[in-house]
DNA sequence: CGGAATCCCACGGGATACTG
DNA sequence: CAGTATCCCGTGGGATTCCG
């Protein structure tokens, strides 16, 4: 009896799936960005200024350093303090959500970073047989 | 003493941040795929064949329903058996690695669904002061 | 120092048509 | 049924220049 039982659909209502209605697609969508992580990595070692940042990330562009801290701050992520000093400083911080937020990032960066081994041994295997 | 002990540097040897060399910049490149969790939250229910898969997620093209699969097939994520029936069928099913990682992204898809509406609010709070 | 504005390109991904 | 093959376009993101 190999062939029974296989595809008996599921019982979606496609609410989970809904592109905006979504919440994790929403969420992995910002996360998903090149530098989204790696900054909200920096920040929970405290807040830092926007060159400070710049500093720790030597392939990023202010650019994207810029867009990307507005994107968390918009998000409620991250906040950012003006100190009007001679030339300014900006300090950028993790919020109570950002910290909420890596909290819960935890476990798939742990699995990143003690799994990642055996997803490259994968690929080249993969690619080893077409 | 408002604005002193600010911007002390990271020690960062750069090594966690290294574009390629970096697990985590590695896989959030991958799950960050428009359909990638997606897929693999449907195949946490169990194994599905193709058309099931397509069927359950309505606005997805064949091309990237293909697309995806291969990369997580690739990625030893997901596994794919062919039976060789009448018009022949395939079956997707989750790895162990694959099992391991949902496990893993746990935490932050629990803190989607719970904390998205607190993101949406911020986005509305910055949206309406420019 | 901490940006904003502009230009530009690669590529992720959609639509459509064909196939074993 | 389960794909592959093309064509095509929007946009994420890089490089550069200018500003308070």
């Amino acid at each position: 009896m190999p062939d029974t039982a296989i595809d008996p659909d599921f019982g979606f209502t496609s609410d989970e799936l809904d592109p905006e209605k979504c919440p994790v697609r929403q969420v992995l969508a910002q996360v998903g960005g090149k530098w989204t992580v790696l900054i909200l990595e920096l920040l929970q070692h405290g807040p830092r200024r926007f060159n400070a940042l710049g500093r720790a990330i030597p392939d990023i562009s202010k650019r994207m350093l810029t867009q990307t801290l507005r994107d968390l701050e918009r998000d409620g992520l991250v906040s950012r303090e003006v100190f009007p000093t001679k030339p300014p400083s900006v300090q950028y911080a993790l919020t109570p959500l950002g910290v909420d937020l890596m909290k819960a990032m935890g476990g798939l960066l742990d699995w990143a970073w003690t799994n990642f081994d055996k997803v490259k041994t994968a690929r080249d295997v993969y690619d080893a047989t077409p």
